[in-house]
DNA sequence: AGCACGCCGACT
DNA sequence: GTCGGCGTGCTC
């Protein structure tokens, strides 16, 4: 019998002790029983590595029949680990996650009633134990869990029960199948002059070791038809290929704009993607048979066999960087892998983000610039509105939003039958609720925010916890009649407004609460490329990647929102925002418009927008960045502690506070309460870690963080590099 | 993270 | 005796 060190799926650092008769390679999936749970994990040591008796390490149950997880993979796995300060677990449960799924598992405890105990004559039963017999009576079995629902009971009652033998358990297993995925590929290729020098440098990188390139183009000049090329040098060379995109552009159109150059879809890996299919996704990734995956940050965690390429689409967009479980940004662990395993990587953007910039002065990361807009579409002219100069007019429906200048030219766009598009960043009616005549303001009985009014389905909804309440009739605090009103726009308000100030034109609404899935966002999408729509109002989900090219027009509502922020990153955001926005107008052969409302005309950052001058916006940004020593110049760590228990998380985030690291290259700030304090129903802290460049801020945290034991009701989370400081 | 276990206090 | 709540500690 030899023993083996397996890390499973779960938040431990550390390994756990099997046995197995046989020989066993690092890397190896395999079956194993932990606790009352049987997980799918992988051998990670050779030999025992915990000091306890040998009676009590569990064998190995089986071998999982699929090749092992490679060298690199495993690297990938501790070095994500330690940099982003989570369990190697963690990590390498997103490898493996729904592998678990598809395995035979051990679903659920079931109950069910003992015959043998069914008389009951003389013995005095409680309401508990009566509720779960009268169950019985009409459940022959049912899940544990299930039990305690249905009845309302505890679980000591049910012990108990089991105890005294009115109930027995047993487990119960699950199993799925796995199949298989081809791909074939075919060649077609029509590229400009500039496209085609781009793409002949990209092409030379693969099967060429590691590399980090920017592909820096305008909106509009093509990146994706350039890089199609390199993936298709890494498919004709039989390699794998990664195509990483924020979640929400993984829509029909980009997915028809591969199909018209491979001839093929490629597999998809989102979080709509169903159990089943991303099963068979990972079985088919892990077996070399899957050649083309695109998807969400999470694709890049599966175990790809061969892999040759790593694109990043829109390698700015923020949605790549992960703020839950494992805090991780996909761009930046994208390189790492693509470092470990020697193939090269691509990063697509019109926007690059400054970290990224800095890489490619300072000669890690090379770059192909695009500076040409597809066939003849050119630049669209961008011009700002000052709100205060030209203030919005009330009409019958109420409030406006749409100053008198925007309003013309969207008549205008009208009347001579081209697409306008309204862009506000902001989901819903209005953001807030408030009542006129007590001031009382709608708030989240979980987080520290305002309820959002939703009028498309009468709800009021927490826009960071999702909570949601029927709007109410009257003030919840004074009880007044009509005092509720609705404060602020949202797009619904927009097109409200819209609907009555046009009501020949045909309005849509693209926001990721009323188109809800990407069936019906395509559906949007469609029609506008159809003609179907006049006027398109949408969220964020417009900015990316769609091309309508009967679009001339676009007004941003609010430019503003975002500028005022106070996260190191709120405008480098909002210009690369904006810059998309502005990138959707005039993209076939006639001239876009954008118009952009502002309280603030004199704004640097808007600056920078109109005149296309992304140059300009990164020296301020850098300057501003360099004087702070903040990112890319310098390292961040967010310590964010929190508790359903107030005192609790207060008393650990001042504690860790007092033996903070602080000398001439670390500064600790906080602890502060955070600015959403209670989210989820946690009452949050934050303490922020700002090094030296050089220093490393891992180490010091892992000092840091040794120094007090953390409460088991108290959870103490860490962002490396955070993007969200609220 | 789950989840069992055990202790305490409330109630019958 | 019965039951809920909650904190603690373990999982090879």
């Amino acid at each position: 019998m030899a023993f083996y060190g397996v890390l499973l799926p779960l938040v431990f650092d550390n390994v756990f002790d099997y046995k197995f008769d046989g020989e066993l390679k690092i890397g190896q999936m395999v079956l194993v029983n932990f606790g009352r749970e049987e997980l799918v994990g992988i051998v990670y040591k050779i030999g025992k590595s915990a000091d306890i008796d040998d009676k009590k390490v569990k064998p190995i149950k089986k071998i999982i029949e699929l090749p092992c997880l490679k060298q690199e993979l495993i690297s990938f796995i501790e070095k994500v680990a330690i940099y982003n300060f989570a369990p190697k677990g963690m990590v390498l449960k997103m490898v493996l996650g729904h592998l678990s799924n598809q395995m035979p598992k051990q679903k659920a405890i079931i109950l069910g009633l003992n015959i043998k105990n069914k008389n009951l004559d003389g013995i005095r039963i409680s309401s508990g134990r009566k509720a779960v017999f009268d169950f019985f009576e009409k459940n022959k079995e049912a899940p544990k869990d299930i039990v305690l629902e249905e009845t309302g009971v505890s679980e000591n009652i049910l012990n108990a029960m089991i105890k005294s033998g009115f109930l027995y358990k047993k487990d119960i297993f699950v199993n799925e199948e796995a199949v298989e995925q081809t791909f074939n590929l075919s060649k077609h290729i029509n590229l400009t002059e500039e496209q085609k020098n781009a793409a002949d440098v990209l092409v030379k990188k693969v099967n060429n070791g590691f590399s980090a390139t920017l592909l820096d183009g305008i909106t509009g000049s093509g990146k994706t038809e350039v890089y199609f090329e390199a993936i298709a040098e890494a498919l004709i060379s039989g390699k794998q290929v990664l195509v990483l995109v924020p979640e929400i552009s993984l829509t029909t159109q980009w997915l028809n704009r591969f199909e018209k150059r491979f001839g093929l879809i490629p597999l998809i890996w989102h979080s709509e993607v169903s159990l089943k299919e991303k099963a068979k996704t990972w079985k088919a990734v892990i077996n070399g048979n899957a050649k083309v995956v695109v998807g969400a940050r999470s694709a890049l965690f599966l175990p790809y066999s061969n892999l040759g390429i790593i694109v990043v689409d829109e390698s700015h967009d923020h949605s790549f960087k992960q703020e839950s479980l494992v805090n991780y940004q996909g761009r930046d662990m994208a390189v790492l892998r693509a470092h470990l395993e020697k193939f090269p990587i691509i990063l697509s953007t019109a926007t690059p983000d400054l970290e990224t910039v800095v890489n490619v002065e300072e000669g890690k990361y090379d770059i192909v610039k695009l500076r040409k807009r597809f066939a003849k579409a050119v630049l669209p002219e961008v011009k700002i509105i000052d709100i205060k100069k030209n203030k919005p007019v009330k009409g019958t429906w109420g409030v406006s939003f749409i100053t008198p200048v925007l309003v013309d030219e969207l008549k205008n766009n009208l009347e001579k039958g081209e697409q306008s598009m309204l862009f506000l960043n902001r989901r819903g009616y209005a953001p807030l609720m408030i009542c006129r005549d007590c001031g009382h303001r709608i708030q989240c009985p979980h987080c520290t925010a305002w309820l959002a009014e939703h009028r498309i389905t009468s709800e009021l909804i927490c826009h960071h916890c999702g909570f949601s309440m029927y709007t109410p009739k009257r003030c919840p605090d004074c009880g007044s009649d009509d005092g509720l009103t609705a404060c602020g726009p949202g797009v619904e308000r927009i097109a409200e407004e819209v609907k009555n100030r046009f009501p020949e034109a045909r309005v849509e609404i693209l926001s990721s609460d009323i188109t809800t899935n990407y069936k019906e966002i395509s559906e949007v999408i469609k029609k506008t490329m159809n003609r179907e729509v006049d006027i398109l109002i949408g969220t964020q989900i417009l900015a990316k990647g769609h091309n309508f090219p009967d679009l001339t027009l676009v007004g941003v509502i609010d430019a503003d929102l975002g500028l005022m922020g106070a996260d190191l990153r709120s405008s480098e955001q909002t210009f690369q925002l904006l810059s998309q926005v502005a990138g959707r107008a005039g993209r076939g052969d006639k001239k876009g418009f954008v118009y952009l409302q502002t309280l603030y005309p004199d704004n640097l950052v808007l600056d920078a927008v109109i005149n296309h001058n992304r140059q300009s916006f990164i020296d301020i940004e850098k300057k501003s960045r360099l004087f702070l020593k903040m990112p890319p110049y310098g390292k961040l760590a967010a310590v964010i502690v929190s508790s359903t228990n107030n005192e609790a998380a207060e008393t650990t985030a001042y504690m860790l506070g007092k033996c903070a690291p602080r000398t001439d290259n670390i500064t600790t700030l906080g602890p502060a309460p955070a600015q959403l304090h209670l989210l989820r129903g946690r009452y949050r802290y934050r303490l922020l870690l700002k090094t030296d460049k050089n220093v490393n801020i891992q180490e010091i945290l892992k000092k840091w963080m040794g120094m007090i034991k953390i409460k088991s009701n108290v959870r103490v989370e860490i962002d490396i590099n955070p993007y969200s400081f609220m």
